[in-house]
DNA sequence: GTGGACATGTAATTGGTTACATGATTAG
DNA sequence: CTAATCATGTAACCAATTACATGTCCAC
């Protein structure tokens, strides 16, 4: 049991769900591809954490769908109550934000609004979804016992993290540009 | 080349270090434990990037203390204004907190609670360090050209990062308190 | 006709962690 | 006397990415 597995157990106890639809709602608190997932749901059925029954569908391949069992959700409730393992990051820009002194100013700031780019779509994203659960289950997302409170309030720090880290290469790009400028007079 | 052989090629760009020293500065903007750092600089010495020489020591083990060549900071210089690959962040907390809807006030709350402390004192740590720094360098801090630049952005970075996480958790926290207190009466 | 969404899987490789190994010094 | 710091290294294992593999439909 690796914390993948308990990602994918926490998400199918809220619902069930294919391996396919895993993949792409796991991104708010986990990073998997779909060749680490479909063994590791295959791994969970034969240690009967989960259960499955195919969907067919014409045009489209078959889907799996898979349903957490008493045991996958006995086994989840416990682990919550264990100490978690310190956050890993490795995020390849502050490499090179570490080391944006030896390149000129106009490649970093290609790399910093690059960057911009990048976390305002997650913005927009995150805005949108948020404002779809607000929609959808008001008052009851402050509800800490509801199935909708733990996304809730992921989505409420991921939101205020990518702005921030907008904010902050606005910050150093501001820095670049007074720098650019005071060097040309 | 991988990230991590960037990482140490920029930490060294600005000083000559030990893998110790690496594996220990390192923690700002990548993660690695010293059994991937040791033969990654070995084999950064093998293509010409890294040179070292011994420092020896009595009564501790003697030190190799490691120097970028012309080479490696070509190399690096390089690939700098290449394309970063997106962040990947993984923490069992936030797998946690999806699923807190499972468990009770008391265990939640413990939760959060051992996260602010787990925050509080990298905060502690990070505005000592920016501390010093503004003290050594001032507002030489704010010329991008200067080698700590980067590592003084980064820091300010982190230390919102930090900050903002501990306000959600305390957040949080009074949503959980609001919540039994409701519960209770 | 090309690329993306849908949908699942395996194989090969790389990246990263844990454990093994050594050894002196210092602080509690 | 036990744990931590300093200091470097290897081996075994697990986790994760990339590549291989298949197939339809739809939009541009």
């Amino acid at each position: 049991m690796n914390s993948l597995a308990y990602a994918l157990l926490s998400m199918l106890i809220r619902k069930s769900c294919t391996g396919y639809e895993l993949t792409q709602f796991l991104e708010t608190f986990w990073q998997a591809k779909h060749s680490q997932i479909y063994p590791l749901l295959k791994k969970l059925e034969n240690a009967d954490m989960l259960t499955f029954v195919y969907e067919h569908q014409t045009a489209k391949p078959d889907k799996k769908i898979y349903t957490i069992t008493p045991k996958g959700k006995e086994v989840l409730s416990e682990w919550i109550a264990t100490k978690p393992s310190p956050p890993v990051s490795r995020d390849e820009f502050l490499i090179k934000a570490y080391a944006i002194w030896l390149t000129d100013t106009e490649t970093a700031s290609e790399l910093f609004n690059e960057r911009i780019d990048f976390y305002q779509k997650k913005i927009d994203f995150r805005k949108e979804k948020i404002a779809e659960m607000e929609l959808a289950y008001g008052q009851q997302l402050l509800d800490p016992t509801a199935s909708h409170f733990g996304r809730y309030i992921l989505f409420k720090r991921k939101l205020k993290l990518e702005q921030d880290e907008v904010e902050w290469c606005q910050w150093v790009l501001s820095i670049l540009v007074n720098n650019t400028e005071q060097a040309s007079i």
